[in-house]
RNA sequence: GUGCCUAUAGCUCAGCAGGUAGAGCGCUGGAUUGUGGUUCCAGAUGUCGUGGGUUCAAAUCCCACUAGGCACCCCA
């Protein structure tokens, strides 16, 4: 019998990287804190239809790669593949249009999909997101990047490019499509046999071609923002000033195409070269005013917002900048079992005075050295029954090799130097 | 979902014109019964990814499956 394995696609996430993993939380957490957003938990699983409504019967994500199964009563569940479309449902069922002001709300957590794993892509995967809703402004959209361009700097990724674009609103855009369509009938048959494909399928997904050969003919092609009607352009040219306003490095990408069919407006992605390979993009976002609306909401709820690929920028975070180790303060190293005893309760003091402590079970004072040693313990302390019956203990400092003898109401502090 | 590459000890890998496995690091014990790191000695590493086939004989050749990597598709 082999023994049982994660499944493919899943991994464990074990120390130290867990402890990379806790630190971009941690930014995450204190620079939406200070954006003032607040965490939403949505279940990882949902009735089936939020998600077809929602994302798009007709994108990759809903047509093949869900995780879909029945359950006992019948209904369709599926574990969620992203999760704008439970923040917007709940959004609507707890009447959070009520509440005053913007809902500005961040959430973490698994997603699931069902791809063909590779490097930087999992079937669980993790998203750090937020989401501002209930305004259709472009200054939100502007300080909703600065957001999240803030987590990377803060979690010390450098090199990262933030692309922007829009692509326009259910007015303009099957304007555009059309004119693309049309455009295409006439060049596809020179294109690479994914475009001519694509051509038919999907139009927009042309501008994304990376083969060579074809670029002179996309260059060609008619732009969306030749296409954008009057409101659109006017929002675009807005969030364009505000982002530069902060100094915010951006890239216009007329040919960025996003897979969800929710986005409209304003959308943006940013990519870091490096330890991702093909899967180079770390976060994507976009604007979503009509996405309430297409779940049956009566009122409106224009929102905006991204989502981190957490996996992706832990991986960017472990390359380029050096883990910091966990470290334990003291090894407490007890000779014999009365030592142990006593040392049991030197251990919970020095706890308790915030210290990290390895309590050694009693045994041979050189065995201790050399686990404290391979553990990386910073001091040693090492409890006999001379420290005991002196009431001082032996403090050895494992860099230098320089012992102290320091009495117990001293120790925490001797430690800490 | 498609194509290509890969799979040997905890880790990194060697072994492949077929003859039932090795190195380095790490791990365990000892040299040293109250002192680690360097050194020396000893030891265990393992259904050679899984299953089947060819053969007197398979880690080695063939097939299937599984998993990982890369590219595509797409996305975080």
């Amino acid at each position: 019998m082999n023994p049982i394995r994660a499944i493919r696609g899943t991994r464990d996430i074990l120390p130290p990287s867990s402890t990379v993993w806790n630190q971009v939380e941690t930014v995450a957490r204190e620079v939406f804190r200070r954006y003032n957003y607040q965490e939403i938990r949505t279940p990882v699983f949902e009735e089936t239809g939020l998600f077809a409504r929602g994302v798009g019967a007709e994108t990759d994500i809903v047509s093949k790669e869900m995780y879909t199964f029945e359950d006992r009563d019948g209904g369709s569940l599926t574990l969620r593949p992203e999760n704008t479309a439970s923040v917007i449902r709940a959004y609507i069922e707890h009447r959070l249009d009520q509440q005053p002001g913007l809902q500005k709300l961040y959430y973490m957590g698994p997603m699931f999909r069902r791809e063909r794993p590779q490097k930087g892509r999992y079937r669980q995967f993790y998203q750090i997101g937020a989401e501002a809703i209930g305004a259709g402004s472009p200054a939100v959209d502007a300080e909703v990047i600065e957001m999240v361009c803030e987590i990377l700097t803060r979690c010390g990724v450098e090199g990262w490019k933030l692309f922007v674009n829009s692509v326009g609103c259910p007015e303009c855009r099957p304007v555009y499509v059309a004119a693309l369509r049309e455009r295409l009938a006439g060049v596809a048959a020179g294109m690479c046999r994914d475009c001519q494909r694509r051509a038919e399928t999907n139009p927009l997904r042309v501008l994304d071609c990376k083969v060579p050969e074809d670029q002179p003919v996309i260059d060609a092609l008619p732009s969306i923002h030749d296409h954008l009607c009057q409101t659109c352009r006017g929002h675009f040219d807005s969030v364009k000033t505000y982002l530069a306003d902060r100094s915010l490095a951006f890239e216009v990408r007329p040919r960025m195409v996003r897979g969800l069919d929710y986005y409209m407006r304003t959308t943006f992605e940013i990519v870091h070269e490096g330890a991702l390979g093909s899967q180079n993009s770390v976060l994507g976002g976009g604007r979503y005013d009509g996405l309430a609306e297409s779940l049956g909401s009566r009122v409106a709820a224009p929102g905006i917002g991204f989502s981190i690929g957490e996996d992706r920028l832990v991986m960017t975070v472990e390359e380029t900048t050096a883990a910091a180790r966990h470290t334990i303060d003291v090894y407490v190293a007890p000779m014999g079992e009365a030592a142990f005893r006593h040392c049991a309760l030197v251990a919970r003091d020095l706890r308790n005075a915030g210290l990290v402590v390895e309590l050694a079970p009693a045994g041979k004072l050189k065995k201790a050295m050399e686990t404290a040693n391979k553990l990386g313990a910073r001091k040693t302390l090492l409890v006999g029954d001379n420290e005991i019956t002196a009431g001082a203990y032996t403090l050895k400092d494992m860099a230098s090799g320089e012992q102290t003898t320091v009495d117990r109401t001293g120790l925490a502090e001797a430690v800490r130097n």
